[in-house]
DNA sequence: TATAATACAGACAGGTTTGTCTGTCAAAGA
DNA sequence: TCTTTGACAGACAAACCTGTCTGTATTATA
């Protein structure tokens, strides 16, 4: 019944599925076609349509991967060695690698809701919203580090979160780095001032 | 030559603009289509592309509208009465107003250049950033009233505007309002931590 | 060996998009 | 009065889009 192990060419899904990764993220889910994505994946529509009934659910799938890979990248963030401040630097840095490496394209979620904000999309928009609560969930983690008392650490850990969310949307807007460098020193302050209220 | 006084009917161009920039606003610049804009502005396809030689162009004239009248009220809110910290709680205050009665639509200029950077625009992509570093100098300006020096305000106008635009991002994204009050409530803590340095 | 699943190729339908073009009409100014 | 200008109507082209469909080939498993 399921698909498992059975497979005979190097698997049309996944390539499907990466080239579409790669060509939605450069250029935005809107920007890209179906004709598009099975050409460059090599292979045909017809298994294109056989793995996924329509283009949006082909977007939820990579969206549903991406989410899974950076949601276990903070994890081992979170679980790793060192002080709040310590993983917020490291996790400002990465971001400015990848923002960099990407070409400034910024975050794929709200790139992808500012598009599909019309014309249904539901299923869309609850994920990029799982994702983002993902991420303030994140950063009041971290907050839980050096804050006094459980409601304090929401409020700085939402202080962080819009810092993370300005600036990987004024690197991509701006095509510089300074928004997330800006946001690291940011973030540093606020914890330092924190440790001694 | 130029066409100043003389329009016999309430003038195409003005109406094509004016129902642009609601539709591209509430929808976004790639989720409108010419067919639609000249069918609402009760104009003629001729008429349009009289006015404006591409969609595009279009697009840079709203956008350069609005870039007009954001800077004028920025201007007059620096301008007028109050504290920076009194300006900064109105301003997040507007904002929040704003981003409701607009549906959570969020920044349009973020927006579209979500959309528009693959394809040329060029000049859509200036004008984007002519845009928000308008904002950041107005955030810089603010803090130059509490800041010591001119390079922390520098410093402290960059945190204010990636917290702005963290707010209009995440309110977008998550539909809520709760990004905007936090951003009003870190501004604050911000001004406040940097007025006893 | 037979079956079922996966893969391929590509035509096709029906819709959308931007932009061009032809031609008519009304009114302001010379 | 005549010319110019802006506006109108709408057909049309050419390119895209998503999704359907027919038909064939390969291969693992029952």
């Amino acid at each position: 019944m399921k698909c498992v192990t059975t497979t005979r060419k190097p698997n049309a899904r996944d390539r499907i599925l990466r080239t579409a990764a790669q060509l939605f993220h450069e250029r935005g889910y809107g920007g890209v076609g179906i004709n598009e994505i099975i050409e460059k994946a090599e292979t045909a529509k017809a298994t294109f349509y056989h793995h996924f009934p329509t283009k949006e659910s082909l977007c939820e799938a990579w969206l549903e991967a991406a989410h899974e890979n950076s949601e276990c990248n903070r994890q081992k963030l979170l679980e790793g060695p060192g002080t709040a401040i310590d993983k917020l630097d490291l996790y400002f840095s990465k971001l400015g690698e990848y923002l960099a490496a990407s070409d400034f394209r910024g975050c794929p979620y709200s790139n992808t809701a500012t598009v599909t904000c019309t014309g249904g999309g539901e299923a869309l928009v609850r994920q990029v919203m799982d994702h983002k609560l993902s991420i303030r969930d994140f950063f009041r983690k971290l907050a839980m580090e050096f804050s006094g008392s459980e409601e304090r650490a929401r409020e700085v850990g939402d202080s962080l979160f819009l810092l993370y969310s300005g600036a990987t949307t004024e690197a991509q807007n701006l095509r510089v780095l300074w928004p997330v460098e800006a946001a690291k020193r940011t973030a540093r302050e606020l914890c330092e001032a924190e440790k001694c209220r």
